[in-house]
DNA sequence: AGAAACTTTCAATAACTATTGAAAGTTACG
DNA sequence: CGTAACTTTCAATAGTTATTGAAAGTTTCT
């Protein structure tokens, strides 16, 4: 396989992954072509090298930057602003889960504490709504203390002590 | 908080985060329903409660059947075809898990180790092309084995372990 | 201050996704 | 078999989200 061919390939499965973990299409596209690049790029490269528009450009170079996971950098002498990708895969996929707690995990766990208050008047509905509400917010408490974990995890300790839990 | 209300608002919420597990807005309403509901519900019950068509009811329906998150009932008497889900959160998660790991992982697992075999032509392009895949390679395939065992864990081993992580 | 180089905004529109509801299909019972 | 009870499909349409590109805004240099 030839280089350019499979850089478009990387792009466009990335663009599809990161679909999924919330960043949309185009933001995920400009992010491969970040981390892949070994220069910073300006927005006007961005604009060529995936065939889009400057407006559609800088909204998603701006919304990468909101979320943390690329920066602005200015080259002396130069005019132009730059932008590099995190390339630290474990930095990166720390930060897409801070971003999605907070977007997440975070208004869910406020509603189901909420709605936990009810008062059960009786009925057999409203019995099963509370257990069922109670179990989900056991579960989504757990997994956003988990979360943090990883968050805060040096990324060597990480693996090692879940290469242990695989055993 | 009224019972109704905090039906509603729970329903609403499990919207809005199915949504950002893959699943569409209306399949998480569906999904958060059949969650509370003390019995399984027939199409009508869900058309009814949720104010959706009955095609938009049998689509959604059937998505939840193929994510396996949802079953199919025939209550003996009744022609209709009723609904329930799965209660046990931990259960669902696990299998939230296993479709999106064959989903979106194992895509992009795929197209790393195809990217992987380029040639490189000596260019730093190619050079740090090559670099950034390795990492992701290694980074997603990882992923995909800490997943595998989430799958397929009990849920008080999967805590415990996590517990004494977070210590 | 003026002009060039660049960035940001935003209304228009394109592209995509979800929803409806009526018609076609299926099943099960008399 | 016929028909009532139910399920599935799908073309039309509504609703949502992404994208464009020209205009407005900003910065920096002379």
């Amino acid at each position: 396989m030839k280089y350019t061919e499979a850089k478009e390939q990387l792009i466009q499965a990335w663009g599809n992954l990161g679909y999924s973990w919330g960043l949309n299409k185009t933001m995920a596209q400009i992010h491969a072509l970040l981390m892949v690049a070994p220069k910073p790029l300006s927005t006007e490269e961005i604009m060529a090298e995936l065939s889009i528009s400057r407006g559609n450009a800088n909204m998603n170079i701006r919304a990468l930057l909101d979320w943390g996971i690329i920066s602005r950098l200015s080259v002396p002498g130069e005019r132009k602003e730059f932008f590099k990708s995190e390339k630290d895969v474990w930095a990166l996929a720390r930060q897409v889960a801070k971003e999605r707690r907070k977007r997440e995990l975070e208004p869910i766990i406020k509603v189901l504490r909420e709605v936990n208050q009810v008062q059960t008047d009786g009925s057999e509905h409203s019995k099963e709504f509370k257990k069922v509400v109670k179990e989900l917010k056991i579960f989504a408490e757990k997994s956003d203390a988990l979360l943090e974990t990883f968050i805060k995890a040096e990324e060597s300790w990480f693996w090692n002590t879940v290469l242990k839990m695989m055993k």
